[in-house]
DNA sequence: CCTGCTTTCTACAACGTTGTAGGCAACGTT
DNA sequence: AACGTTGCCTACAACGTTGTAGAAAGCAGG
């Protein structure tokens, strides 16, 4: 029941071409005809066939994102934001959820790829640069650390930098005791790496010195591995009395884990994340945060797509920087 | 960069129909034939165009789901379980962020389905029947209450029965003065009206008064809605022992409200909720809720989508329903 | 009336893929 | 030796669209 430009044609009584001038827009035609088609078009609810578009023309006007995982809120926030900066320039927004297995991020993007979109953002957690060399053709610009200074374009935040001002904001609050929750050694773990650099560098520079016992792994970054983290960290007798997460869906587990030891933040322990989730404005006690500029990741990340896709394709590799700010909530109000 | 079929023919010495036949798994072809083919795929990197492909078969193995806002964690997770579920049919899922408008969910509907993809799994807010009475073409399942008795199939979950399940629950506390938060007038309401029945259902027959300055309305339902709702019951004097909140966000909002207010949950004011995000599973307290089974939501979608792709497109429209659990936690234990 | 330009429209080919029809060997059966 | 069958492969057309080339008609200027 689909029509083609050939139905609207016959029914205008015009060429095929004709009509597909007049869906494109082109000037020269006659008003009168113009009217006809148009009339076809919307008797017939006329619609292109975007793949036999894309065909002839190459561009579908619609791009992807690729995350790893959709439920945690990060991602989903992204997302929202970059659904937003990319309808400013009229593009559709597809949503690919990758898991964030080297596998399966490979195939994304190889296969999502494979000309059915202009362009890919991707936030990769275990792909290599090697296989992003391998994937020649649709553009791309990835999020985050991971695939340093690979051939692609590139939207950072400075993790670094980041955590060492959040773990300088616990030194400050007179906590000396300060463990990370989130390290991962894992290739995965780039993030998680970058940050527990940066908490590292606080400490020294404090004269605060660096304990491996408060060093707390975390498999994934979900709220139970914050919690079971932090519950590992409570039980271990290292006693704490803040506690940095690497994000701030762990940091909501550890506040669980604290709130069922009967511990107080941020009086007992005082509590830091990573992301600025909008559950951490909300919970209890609220969350203190590196708080990333995730509009403008969102919106950098649409520009660098959008000047690969008009301009030079194998101009060299653009990495962009975003701002954060770090934003100070309950669960480290001094005592 | 990109290659051809004909690239790969021409290299392995063979017509390109051999090359398709070898990519595609056809039988005959001899050994030698296929490995020299093979070699060529290899070497060229070639992956096959899948809008030629698709204008070709009609079909691309990659479906749609769309949804109103990613950072509503319930359709994050339901997102979730329709990629893994559409895995094993071998399909890809791309996630399509509506914003919940009429119009851009009419847009999603009519213009994402133009050829790019084989069908869509939709969860509409404001979509009219009518709407999608003028959707000719791609195979769609719609999710939610939405949209009674359209054209398309439907999964569902009652929603009447499973709020009167809770506020039994609520009731069955001991609580006496109940209130609602998220009752919405709009039309995209839908799911709000029917959560209010099952609420005024089990109200009355437990011989409770409807009052109707119990009643919160949420004009979206995200954690800051909540709290400003929770607020506006706490100062309007009625004084609820507890509240029934039409989604988790919602209540999550609520708890907050209630903890600035410096009431105590359970012991003061008992919280529900709906949905069971995982938020509601580490919060302080953690959140009783109806949890409807999301796995089976987005399997009987899958397989409503599949039959409707392979069987007959103008078989009658089918409604399936899944199950849902109520699931008391902290947030309502007894006194 | 011819020339050249502009406007309006059309025919055709091409994008990369696969279904259809058919050709050519090689084989077994009569 | 002729025949049908099977296995392997190829040529061609078609999916729906748009770029290119150019035709037809109208107009201005000589």
């Amino acid at each position: 029941m689909r029509h083609r430009l050939k139905d609207v044609a016959e029914r205008a009584g015009v060429s095929v071409k004709t009509v597909s001038n007049v869906v494109n827009g082109y000037v020269h035609v006659r008003p009168d005809t113009r009217a006809r088609v148009e009339e076809a078009i919307s008797a017939l609810n006329y619609r292109p066939n975007l793949s036999a578009r894309n065909l002839r023309k190459g561009r579908t006007g619609v791009i992807a994102l690729a995350v790893p995982e959709l439920d945690i809120p990060y991602f989903a926030e992204l997302a929202r934001h970059v659904v937003n900066a990319a309808a400013e320039l009229g593009w559709t927004v597809l949503i690919d959820q990758t898991g964030g297995g080297r596998e399966q991020e490979r195939v994304v993007a190889s296969g999502i790829t494979d000309h059915l979109i202009d362009g890919l953002i991707f936030s990769p957690l275990a792909l290599t640069a090697e296989d992003l060399a391998n994937l020649d053709g649709t553009p791309m610009v990835l999020l985050g650390e991971r695939v340093d200074h690979g051939p692609a374009d590139h939207v950072v935040i400075d993790n670094v930098a980041a955590a060492r001002e959040i773990t300088e904001h616990l030194i400050g609050l007179g906590r000396r005791r300060i463990a990370a929750i989130g390290s991962q050694r894992t290739p995965e773990g780039a993030s998680a790496r970058l940050r527990l650099t940066g908490y590292a560098a606080a400490l020294e520079a404090a004269g605060l010195g660096y304990d491996e016992a408060l060093i707390a792994p975390a498999p994934a970054w979900h709220r139970a591995d914050g919690a079971a983290a932090m519950r590992h960290l409570l039980t271990s007798g290292v006693r704490p009395d803040a506690v940095f997460c690497f994000n701030d869906t762990l940091a909501l587990g550890a506040l669980r884990a604290l709130h069922e030891a009967g511990l107080r933040v941020p009086d007992d322990v005082a509590v830091a994340g990573f992301d600025d989730i909008e559950d951490g404005r909300f919970s209890v006690p609220t969350l203190t945060t590196i708080a990333p500029d995730k509009e403008q990741i969102a919106r950098l990340a649409v520009e660098l797509l959008a000047n690969r896709l008009d301009g030079d394709p194998s101009a060299p590799a653009r990495e962009l920087s975003a701002p954060y700010r770090l934003t100070p909530r309950e669960s480290t109000h001094p005592r």
